[in-house]
RNA sequence: GGGCGGGUAGCUCAACGGCUAGAGCAUUCGCCUUACACGCGAAGGGUUCGGGGUUCGAAUCCCCGCCUGCCCA
């Protein structure tokens, strides 16, 4: 064996080894058969957009080490690989290749066919989703290959369609409109994170609106009509209202001394701050704060849109800011940068605002489309008829800046009430504020109102299936039995049990760590519909058709052929016909596309977000719609390892899908049984009222029973930062890439290290710094590399050791003897086996790994190896612990460093020895593979406190004689002399000498020359040492020594000396103090004699 | 605005009401002691962010404040 361990010398033979054994490929059949307990974690498929960071290593390495410490137990053990299509970000990832390499341009949509863009992004799927399974594959990660899938293959696009008619057929998804964030020079809409902020210098203008009565029923026009035909009725009905009446209704007389002509018999207006006036167009109220004091005399009246003449109602809303001079606390409004600008009245304009958007939904104000797709004033897109009004026209066609400019040139032209002296724009002020722009085209950013799809998650099928589903001691909300917040800190849980119960359901979601659940039950009480269409090309395409104003025949063949294959629906004059697209049933759903299409219905162009098909991965991974036996043994699965960023997106939506779908499934099969015994027989169908429900999804439409979770246990690790506490980025060049450091480190490294980083916090950070080839690395990662550098020199030097005194074995001089240092190493072993299976079972990765640093690096190499060197080639049974306890180690280990315990483990699995009784390391299920051998069990029997704390002392004996030879620069070959009142065992002596350098122990008072220390309140002293004794350095060594005793005495003493201490505090803790105490005036006392004999 | 974290040695983190607050890295000193210099032995280094409170006892629990990060709106 080489003296240093090269990752890169054993890693890829044995990948090939795992490949060829074919051990991380499950048999489903087993685990129906009763022959294995499943276990099975499904991966957060990464997008295809990019290669794997450190975030990704992370989050597999963690789900590996499961997966590999169940296999390694005896479970059936199933990782399911996969890639996800991330619509959006691939879409813009390959859109922007294509127009760097000059191949794109103009708006996609215009430039090129869907067909033509599909196929390119597929190929660069290929690509990447290559190049991910290589990095997976290259971190040891244990997936079952074969079955390896991605989110927009046949059989996961089976499960999407299948799952969308559904949900359309029972009236879970429906179309509404949404304000979307519209790019007009690409005509798209973008996500959030496709667009920057940026701070530009602008103005707020004042304009004026004047105040009118409104002859509407209750004083609230608008509500509940279309614009078109209120605009018509409010140009006839408007009355001014003048300032006499609106004192008369309370309007304050300190207000607006600003406007000095408020004269009795003038109309009266209120004045309405924005930056973006044109937008005026689409306003239909104007907002008021009700704690403003002129809210009163404003209750019930409306206001005229200039120029249009529209009448829109004033409005009370929290929303509204106070001008600064009305605030309360003026610490707020210096807070409000807002304040500051306010008059206290928004114009509302629910259609190009996403804060008014909410207003309006608050008072079911209409919404007014001004825009065309461009971006040019519109009166074809909601906004109807401005011609017949009073002079909207001459906007029409303009873009928003020239729009602008001619709002307030109007609004500059015209005065309050058509014949008035005030002017309708009254002033403009510069304000600098930050403008969403569109990152592809720099374009600034619409707010635009479109028709979307929508999932009704709000639905108690959806959001009361997955609130039901947590575990009741994580919930907060919940009626609990005492109704107060109970959340469990740390689920209670100390031994391995079974990691997968085959139909977990209601009651056993437990998130770890449990802050978490919060997350989630919050998430899901604030619940929206979820709005599922996006406008790109990139993902599954919506499979609904629709045609307005359809022919009648049409529509009633339509109504005939409807049930299994086809569903209808009618909003208005539209229909909507959404087609399943089973693959067997395939024939008859095209048969109907064609004849619709034929009549004029169109495939919605939209395509589904990509979190609708990752909602399914749980299920569409193994084979859902069908009963597969793979969905039968490991759904639900056991665990979901994932960041907490995805708890709402991803989590929530797994768990209302899963749970939905396979209720269903389970229903329509005669009802499972659920566990818990909740669920009797599922009732028979009840009829099902709207048109088109099938006959065989009859059983469906009763009773909704929730079915299966997805998974038990959802454990959220932490985000890694680099060392300045920043996300890693590909901008801010500060991310790691897992190759370079499985290059430059072994993929076993990487491993540990970040095992070892893995604690409950919410991040964690590693400092990056370039490596010596130029690439980014962090010193952290060091750690990994020694570590396995030490365990492969352990193993190298216990082989030597081993295969070297097997012919030895026979000599006659052999002892069977346990030793001190054999009782102490197997239980040092037993100890740290308990602690690795409880902190596996609570996923304690940190205390996993660091324990078995410990045990590997501190009791086996510093200590046990040291101590058995003069014994080890004479002892059968000392060579049996050996060769038991790095087993353990190895074994131990192997989840989190994978390749170099398989490779050592080549080597060490033949070694002979005799039998350890309570340690059981039983073979492997493929015979030369770690990776499915057995986890090592060792009994609590063998832990021995006698023989630890004996150990413990000798320990500490050793360390402060080693104390004393640094402080002489004594040699470390030079063996030395232990003059001691009391005497120690043979055993013990042999330690002592082998592990200080001591090579006689006496109690013959010792010579002038020699250097005192204190040990357990004995004054101790060495000679033989190399040099004269500096007695200057003894006096300030036992200085020294005094000076800690008095510290301790002094904490000891001040803790017994409270009356309250002994009253209150355990007497075990008591007892505890007292004989510390006894022990550091004992030391005291020796110390200071030693002091006085120098 | 709502929710959730973090602040402990120069750095990265432990310590989950009870040993004189511990590791690794870095620093200093001594060693190529024949498994390992990616190593061995030893040392120095802390007002546990600040202020109150609860308790026999607080880094730990509660309150206030400061700094810092994330998620949702």
């Amino acid at each position: 064996m080489p003296k240093q361990y090269k990752p890169t010398d054993h890693e890829p033979r044995i990948r090939q080894k795992w490949e060829a054994s074919g051990a991380f490929h499950p048999d489903p059949s087993r685990v129906l058969r009763g022959e294995a307990k499943p276990y099975c974690i499904v991966i957060p498929p990464p997008n295809v957009t990019d290669r794997l960071h450190l975030g990704h290593a992370l989050n597999n390495t963690l789900q590996d080490v499961l997966i590999r410490a169940h296999r390694m137990m005896g479970y059936e053990t199933l990782w399911m690989p996969g890639t996800d299509h991330a619509g959006i970000a691939t879409q813009a990832v390959v859109e922007k290749r294509l127009r760097k390499e000059g191949k794109l341009k103009g708006p996609l949509r215009e430039s090129m066919r869907r067909e033509e863009f599909v196929a390119i992004v597929q190929s660069f799927k290929d690509e990447y989703e290559a190049t991910i399974t290589g990095q997976l594959k290259a971190m040891g990660c244990s997936c079952d290959w074969q079955r390896q899938r991605f989110t927009m293959d046949e059989q996961c696009a089976t499960a999407v369609y299948e799952a969308f008619f559904r949900l359309f057929r029972d009236g879970l998804i429906y179309r509404g409109k949404r304000l979307v964030n519209w790019d007009p020079v690409l005509q798209t809409a973008v996500a959030d994170d496709e667009c920057y902020e940026e701070e530009i210098d602008a103005q707020f203008y004042y304009l004026r609106y004047p105040l009118v009565h409104s002859s509407l029923p209750g004083g609230t026009p608008l509500r509940g009509v279309s614009a078109h035909a209120s605009e018509r009725r409010a140009t006839q009905d408007a009355v001014p209202v003048t300032w006499s009446e609106l004192r008369a209704r309370g309007w304050p007389s300190n207000i607006a001394p600003e406007d000095a002509d408020h004269a009795d018999d003038k109309q009266a207006w209120v004045t309405v701050a924005t930056t973006r006036p044109e937008t005026y167009l689409g306003d239909t109220a104007v907002a008021i704060n009700p704690r403003d004091p002129r809210a009163k005399a404003l209750r019930g009246l409306s206001v005229e849109l200039p120029l249009i003449g529209r009448i829109i109602p004033v409005i009370e809303d929290d929303y509204v800011v106070l001008p600064a001079a009305m605030q309360d606390d003026p610490d707020d409004a210096a807070k409000d940068p807002k304040a500051k600008y306010a008059t206290g009245f928004l114009k509302v304009t629910p259609a190009h605002d996403p804060n008014d958007y909410e207003i309006g939904v608050r008072h079911n104000l209409p919404h007014i489309n001004i825009f065309a797709p461009d971006a040019t004033i519109s009166d074809k897109h909601g906004w109807s008829d401005p011609t017949e009004l009073k002079g909207g026209h001459k906007l029409l066609g303009l873009k928003r800046d020239d729009a602008r400019k001619l709002v307030i040139k109007e609004f500059e032209a015209h005065t309050v009430g058509g014949e008035g002296t005030t002017p309708l724009f009254a002033k403009s002020v510069p304000y600098r504020h930050s403008v969403k722009h569109s990152d592809r085209s720099k374009a600034v950013i619409e707010p635009y109102l479109s028709d979307q799809w929508y999932v009704k998650v709000t639905d108690d099928r959806l959001r009361g299936s997955a609130l039901a589903a947590m575990n009741p001691e994580q919930r907060t909300h919940a009626s609990t039995s005492n109704g107060t917040a109970n959340i469990t800190e740390r689920k209670p849980t100390t031994a391995y049990g079974p990691a997968s119960t085959p139909a977990a359901s209601t009651g056993d979601l437990t998130f770890y760590p449990s802050r978490y659940a919060k997350t989630f039950e919050t998430w899901h009480e604030n619940i929206r519909d979820w709005c599922i269409s996006r406008q790109l090309w990139w993902g599954h395409q919506i499979p609904v058709w629709s045609c307005t104003d359809a022919p009648q025949d049409c529509l009633d063949w339509l109504r005939l052929v409807a049930g299994e294959t086809c569903y209808l629906t009618r909003v208005d004059n539209s229909t909507f016909v959404c087609l399943r697209r089973q693959p067997e049933l395939d024939g008859d759903a095209l048969l109907i596309q064609r004849r619709i299409e034929l009549c004029g219905f169109r495939r919605d162009p939209d395509v589904l977000d990509t979190w609708f098909s990752s909602a399914l991965w749980p299920i569409s991974t193994m084979g859902w719609p069908k009963e597969t036996e793979l969905l039968r043994a490991f759904n639900p699965s056991s665990t979901l390892c994932t960041a907490r960023e995805i708890i709402t997106l991803w989590v929530s939506r797994m768990v209302m899908f899963n749970r939905y779908f396979r209720g269903q499934d389970l229903a329509a099969s005669g009802g499972l049984p659920l566990r818990g015994g909740r669920n009797g027989p599922v009732r028979e169908a009840v009829s099902h009222t709207s048109s088109g429900g099938s006959r065989s999804d009859a059983a469906t439409q009763g009773e909704f029973v929730p079915g299966p979770l997805p998974f038990r246990d959802v454990f959220i690790h932490a985000l890694i930062m680099d060392g300045d506490g920043q996300k890693m980025s590909k901008s801010l060049g500060n991310g790691v890439d897992p190759l370079d450091i499985i290059e430059s480190h072994g993929a076993d490294a990487m491993r540990f290290v970040l095992c070892q980083m893995t604690t409950q916090t919410q991040d964690v950070r590693m400092p990056v710094q370039k490596g010596p080839n130029g690439k980014n690395t962090s010193p952290k990662f060091d750690i990994g590399r020694n570590f396995c550098n030490k365990l492969w020199n352990a193993s190298r030097f216990a082989l030597t050791m081993l295969e070297g005194s097997q012919a030895a074995s026979r000599r006659s001089t052999e002892t069977t003897k346990k030793s001190l240092v054999d009782r102490w190493m197997l239980s040092r072993l037993a100890a740290a086996v308990e602690q690795i299976n409880t902190a596996l079972a609570n996923y304690e990765y940190s205390d996993y790994a660091t324990a078995l640093y410990d045990l590997m690096w501190r009791d086996f190499c510093d200590w046990y190896i040291e101590a058995v060197k003069p014994t080890i080639s004479t002892s059968t049974y000392q060579r049996a612990v050996l060769a038991h306890t790095l087993e353990s180690i190895v074994r131990l280990l192997h989840p989190i460093t994978p390749f170099i315990t398989e490779a050592l483990w080549e080597r060490l699995k033949d070694i002979e020895t005799q039998p350890i009784p309570g340690v059981e390391l039983s073979p492997a299920r493929i015979a030369g593979t770690l990776a499915t051998a057995g986890w090592p069990r060792v009994e609590a029997s063998l832990r021995d406190a006698e023989a630890e704390s004996q150990f413990e002392r000798l320990r500490s004996l050793v360390t402060a004689i080693r104390e004393v030879r640094a402080q002489h620069n004594v040699p470390p070959k030079r063996r030395i002399t232990l003059h001691t009142p009391t005497s120690f065992s043979p055993e013990e002596s042999a330690l002592i000498e082998t592990l200080a350098g001591v090579e006689s122990i006496t109690t013959q008072i010792a010579p002038a020359d020699s250097a005192p220390f204190i040990h357990e309140g004995l004054e101790l002293r060495v000679s033989n040492l190399a040099d004269a004794v500096d007695s200057a350095a003894e006096r300030a060594r036992l200085e020294k020594a005094i000076a800690d005793a008095d510290k301790a005495i002094a904490t000891l003493q001040g803790r017994l000396n409270n009356p309250g201490y002994a009253q209150k505090a355990p007497p075990a803790m008591v007892e505890q103090t007292k004989s510390q105490l006894a022990k550091a005036q004992a030391d005291r006392e020796s110390a200071k004699a030693a002091l006085a004999r120098l």
